[in-house]
DNA sequence: TCTTTTTACTTGACTAGTCATCTATTGTAG
DNA sequence: CTACAATAGATGACTAGTCAAGTAAAAAGA
């Protein structure tokens, strides 16, 4: 008579699960949910989601020449009109500029605006501090484990 | 000279991670999204979105009874107005009845119809099948560590 | 060179999730 | 019993992500 696992008992759910893989599979959803959460936690008091903060990070490796709009899309794996209107965004509050690119008319060239680079350089302290504390108690050997099993879900 | 990692390729970042906890983090972060889209992919095609099927699901476990729009958002880890318009698009669909509770009339019960519980017996084979597919080549030992894991990350 | 295709976005219409606010009840303390 | 607080949801306003179309510019083909 197996004990209810802690995931069970998060979602309430009476019947275990039909499998074990099915419940692995769930955790990365909900860890992932987790992670993310804290991250708008600690994005939210400056102004900023973590998705835009995301981009912003993108453009600081970019600069200074900056990048067109659908390869910061392609970073973040997302779809197109998204990244569009994300970049509306950050436009609107300054912290990115945009233009036509003069060699390619159908880009749009993204730069990071200075505002942009103070507002990410007020953050890393408390990001960085952040990033990791999920994974606090871990050894190096699981993190590890645990990095190669994710690429290979990923993969599959 | 280290290679760079999958992950750090798949986001094409120049620098390597700072740290291996905030690799893994971020793994964490894009295979649940990878998982969530192969389950949209799956839903798509009958014409609900993931986290509508994990209503019904909900709801056909507590089958007959029913249960109170909140008590679903707490069971999904979502703040109450997203689960009451999600409600609202089920009922329209006619996957869902409501109505207010007689004993509590602040509370309003939600209830699978016939017809959300003939959608979810269509997509059984399919979302079984799915669930398990990103976890293929694991061994169960890979699988209840990497369950583990991801109860102490979100512990944490 | 002129037409066709491809590329790089943009716009419109949804689903979804968040916060702040508001309403209807119920529960509770005087 | 009545005023006040707590609970259950609904509504409005955003951010975000998706698909389907539409536009403009560059690239390819005849």
């Amino acid at each position: 008579m197996e004990r209810a696992s802690q995931l069970q008992q998060e979602i309430k759910q009476r019947k275990p699960f039909r499998s074990k893989k099915q419940e692995a599979a769930l955790g990365i959803l909900r860890t992932a949910d987790v992670i993310h959460r804290r991250g708008e936690a600690l994005m939210a008091p400056h102004g900023i989601t973590s998705q835009q903060y995301n981009v912003l990070r993108i453009l600081r490796g970019a600069e200074p020449e900056g990048l067109p709009t659908l390869e910061i899309g392609h970073r973040l794996v997302e779809q197109t009109p998204g990244i569009t209107r994300l970049l509306d965004r950050l436009e609107k509050k300054q912290w990115v500029k945009r233009w036509r690119c003069p060699e390619d008319r159908r880009q749009v060239l993204c730069r990071i605006s200075k505002a942009g680079l103070a507002l990410l350089e007020r953050m890393q302290a408390d990001v960085d501090r952040s990033e990791e504390e999920s994974l606090q108690n871990f050894s190096q050997n699981e993190i590890q484990a645990l990095i190669d099993m994710l690429d290979r879900a990923r993969k599959a």
